[in-house]
RNA sequence: GGCGAGUUGGCGGAGUGGUUACGCAGCGGAUUGCAAAUCCGUGUACAGGAGUUCGAUUCUCCUACUCGCCUCCA
């Protein structure tokens, strides 16, 4: 029987995994919070995460679970989706702050699926938004002040860090330690400056619930723990999200739960994906060194090659974001859906790289397992293994179109990739067949320079076995270079 | 300042107390009018120092450097 063995941030080992209840396999990922365009930060957790889905899902049978819970929350309530709508109200929108609250976040879950769709991610069993949720937040923070573990104060409910003896243990630090380098925010009615903000208060203008503290929001930890709890239970497998997110966010939500529920113990197993650098440096808001995946996206970059480069660096190690990583990739996918495509997947191939997976998500030893695959040319094989990995393609931008002509008597294959225009086409059968008739005629030196002029241009042109010449149009194909070759 | 992660061949990137992935690039060969593609072959790298050991890239300690968290963040 396969042995899944995963990292834990809180025990520092990989341990191995056995679900809690093998009726129900349950995990729960941080979401992002909805206001803007999802950078490609944020992506990096989605697609981890999702590997490790599927191989859940792909051992289930084997394992004799009976199905896989996946929870991953959207953040529609928050502070910076309140500014942006502000911004849009200030610009003259006429509509109220709560309408475009709302439009906002539609707008981005909208687009938030639409893109991580791309990178080939499944969509989570269950998606809540918090502002579903508030009602079991209210009762949350209310049960946590009965126990004594939190407290009102000035239309604020604050968290009383003192009152959880193991608060610091899955980041590795003591409340003291933490309040020696205080940069947290002082505020006269906290009884200790670590304590955190469980419910504030809204005024007019912003999104408010009424609630025994008056007309106000929640903080941003409490939902985590309300939602996971109303969906998973006190006691569930899996946490997981970006290792930026273990101190406060993890750390907040481990106390709210353990005190709320202490006939649980929370999440069994933390996992954390290191973050995604751009030249070195973490990609983060406050750096403005970010970039979406829409606009990856919209660069040609499918979405797949994405998710390759990604899974090309273990999850638990930074990964920079380079153009070449992702040209790289590029080739590689070209090759192995070429290879794998007509095939009917052979799950056999899946021998290749689930020992890998289940070795903490191993997935750049898994990656190796592809590339034997592809270069023992066991298509049906790589095409399973791809499929497990979440490695299909979007669209035929891989895909080979091929079509024969003759003219004067000479065979010319054209081949290429994605949309082409007539023109495009044309022009390139033009310079194939001319080539062609300078081979025949054995003028080599003029061959040879069509030949140079034309790959300058993105037009590639061979000999072969079966034809007079093989041309290929490529990536780089420019039209504006080409029409000049011809006019030599 | 406190805490944590890391430093592997030209580049990317796994892994291991002794046999040293994989990809890209490079080099050699087959093939080719020449190329391309393909196929075959090829690379003894693990930041520095000390220690443990028969033996360390792999364990321990120290040093240097890089990055992250401690503030919104995936």
């Amino acid at each position: 029987m396969t042995e899944i063995r995963l990292y834990n941030t809180r025990t520092r080992q990989k341990e191995r995994f056995e679900p809690i209840d093998p009726a129900n396999v349950r995990m729960y990922v941080c979401g992002p919070t909805v206001y803007d365009r999802a950078h490609l930060g944020n992506a990096r957790p989605v697609v981890t995460f999702d590997v490790l889905y599927r191989l859940l899902k792909c051992l289930a049978k084997e394992k004799n679970w009976q199905k896989v819970t996946y929870v991953r929350n959207f953040t529609d309530v928050d502070d910076k989706i309140n500014a942006a709508a502000l911004k849009r109200k200030q610009a003259g929108d006429p509509r109220s702050l709560e309408e475009l609250i709302r439009e906002r976040t539609e707008e981005t879950i909208g687009w938030y699926h639409a893109d991580m769709d791309a990178l080939g991610a499944l969509r989570p069993g269950r998606e809540p938004r918090a502002t579903e949720f508030i009602g079991a937040m209210i009762a949350m923070i209310e049960d946590l002040i009965a126990k004594g573990h939190a407290y009102a104060a000035e239309g604020h409910v604050l968290f009383r860090v003192r009152s959880y003896k193991d608060y610091g243990a899955l980041s590795g630090r003591s409340v003291d330690d933490m309040i020696a380098g205080a940069r947290v925010e002082v505020a006269p009615f906290k009884e200790d400056p670590m304590d955190f903000v469980l419910w504030k208060p809204s005024d007019g203008d912003l999104p408010g619930w009424d609630s025994p503290w008056g007309r106000g929001r929640p903080g941003w930890h409490i939902e985590c723990s309300a939602m996971s709890y109303e969906l998973l239970g006190p006691s569930f497998d899996i946490h997981g999200g970006g290792i930026d997110l273990q101190f406060p966010h993890h750390e907040n939500e481990i106390a709210q739960s353990c005190c709320a529920h202490p006939e649980g113990n929370f999440a069994t197993i933390w996992m954390h994906n290191e973050m995604l650098l751009v030249e070195g440096k973490k990609m983060s808001k406050s750096l403005g060194n970010f970039f979406t995946v829409r606009d990856l996206l919209e660069q040609g970059v499918p979405g797949e090659v994405i998710r390759l480069v990604f899974l090309s660096t273990h999850y638990r190690s930074p990964m920079d974001w380079t153009d070449e990583k992702a040209r790289e990739a590029k080739e590689t996918l070209r090759t192995w859906f070429r290879l794998s495509q007509p095939e009917q997947p052979n799950p056999y191939g899946l021998h290749s790289v689930v020992p890998s997976l289940v070795n903490d998500l191993n997935t750049p030893e898994a990656i190796r397992g592809l590339h034997m695959l592809a270069t023992h040319g066991e298509g049906a094989q790589l095409r399973a293994a791809l499929d497990l990995l979440g490695l299909t393609p979007s669209s035929d931008w891989w895909c080979k179109g091929k079509e024969d002509r003759s003219e004067d008597g000479l065979m010319v294959g054209l081949g290429w990739s994605g949309n082409r225009s007539s023109d495009e086409i044309d022009l390139a059968w033009k310079l194939a067949f001319r080539w062609a008739g300078l081979r025949r005629d054995r003028n080599y030196p003029a061959a040879d320079a069509l030949r140079k002029a034309a790959l300058l241009g993105g037009l590639e042109l061979r000999a072969t076995k079966n034809a007079d010449a093989d041309a290929e149009i490529l990536d780089s194909f420019d039209l504006a270079t080409l029409n000049g070759v011809e006019l030599e």
